[in-house]
DNA sequence: ATAGGTGCAAAGCATTTGCAGCAGC
DNA sequence: GCTGCTGCAAATGCTTTGCACCTAT
C-alpha cells in the first residue's frame, strides 16, 4: 500500500505496462511470457520481450497474477481472483478453472504441523483433459 | 515388464547407471542432475553430465524416481517409495518427508469429475522450514 | 559383431542483465 | 531534469542433441 498506481507495480504508468495488463484481462488461460509477447505483437502493441518478462515477474511478486511452473519448467501467468485457490488446467487447450479446496488447505496445515515444519506454502495444480478436448 | 535388468531402464548394465542408482540410494533428498553429477565426481565415480541427465530422465519416465520441478524451473530427483505420495520439503536444508493424503486424492478426483475433466493428474508439494532450520 | 550407451562439445531455450537512450512526473 | 522504464543484444544456466568412440552382450 505504499504508492498506488494504475498498474499496481512500479511508480510510473507506461504504455507497455498497460498493454500487458490489458492482454492479461483479455486472455484468461495461463500464458508464458513469450506467448503474451507474441499476442501483444499481433495486436500491434509492440512491447519488448524483456519488458514483458520484467512486468510479469513484478506482477507475480506483487501477487497481482498467478504463476504456474509447467512440467517443462516454463512459467505461465494468469490474472486471477484475489483469494487463495488452485487450478484445473486442460493440458490440450489450456482452458483453466479456478478451484478452491478448504479441505486441502487444512490438510496441508496439519501435515506441516505434524512434522514440525513452519512457514509452509504449497503448490497444487490439476492437469487433465476438459470435456471438449476429451471428445477427440 | 519386457526385459528386467539391474537398473530397471535400458537393456544394458553399465558402470555409469549403477553409479547413479547408488548415489540415489545414498542421498535421500531431492537433487538436480548437476548436483548428482558433482556428487558422483567427488566420490570418484566419473560419469558424464549428459549421461546423468539421460539416466535420470529415463528413470523418471520408468517411474523409478520422483521428479519435482522447482520454482526456478530446475528439475530435482529422488528415489522414493513406490506408492503415490507427495512431499514436504524444507526450503532451507532440503530435508524431505513423504506424505500421503488419501483425502487430497479423493478431492482431486471429485473436482476433476465435477468439471468434466478426464485423465487428470496433479502436482502437490509443500515447502516450508523444518524444525531444525526454523530455530535459526 | 553389433546395437545400445557414453562423453564431449555445440546447440537450444527460457530467462536475466548491462547499458544507452527514452519518457513519465 | 531526474529517475525509472524500455529495449536491444549479450550473457546465463539448465537441458538436449549430434556424432564418433566404446563396451556389454
Amino acid at each position: 500500500m505504499a504508492s498506488e498506481t494504475a498498474t499496481g507495480i512500479g511508480v510510473r504508468s507506461t504504455r507497455q505496462r498497460s498493454a500487458v495488463l490489458v492482454a492479461l484481462d483479455e486472455i484468461d488461460d495461463f500464458r508464458s511470457s513469450q506467448e503474451l509477447h507474441d499476442y501483444l505483437r499481433h495486436k500491434g502493441d509492440n512491447v519488448g520481450l524483456s519488458t514483458v518478462y520484467r512486468t510479469l515477474t513484478a506482477l507475480a511478486a506483487a501477487r497481482e497474477v498467478d504463476v504456474i511452473v509447467r512440467e517443462d519448467g516454463e512459467s505461465v501467468y494468469r490474472k486471477c481472483s484475489g483469494t487463495h485457490h488452485h487450478h484445473l488446467v486442460c493440458r490440450d487447450c489450456g482452458r483453466t478453472v479456478e478451484v478452491a479446496g478448504p479441505a486441502v488447505e487444512r490438510w496441508a496445515d496439519s501435515v506441516a504441523r505434524d512434522h514440525g515444519f513452519t512457514e509452509v506454502n504449497h503448490t497444487l495444480e490439476l492437469f487433465g483433459l476438459c470435456a471438449e478436448c476429451s471428445r477427440g
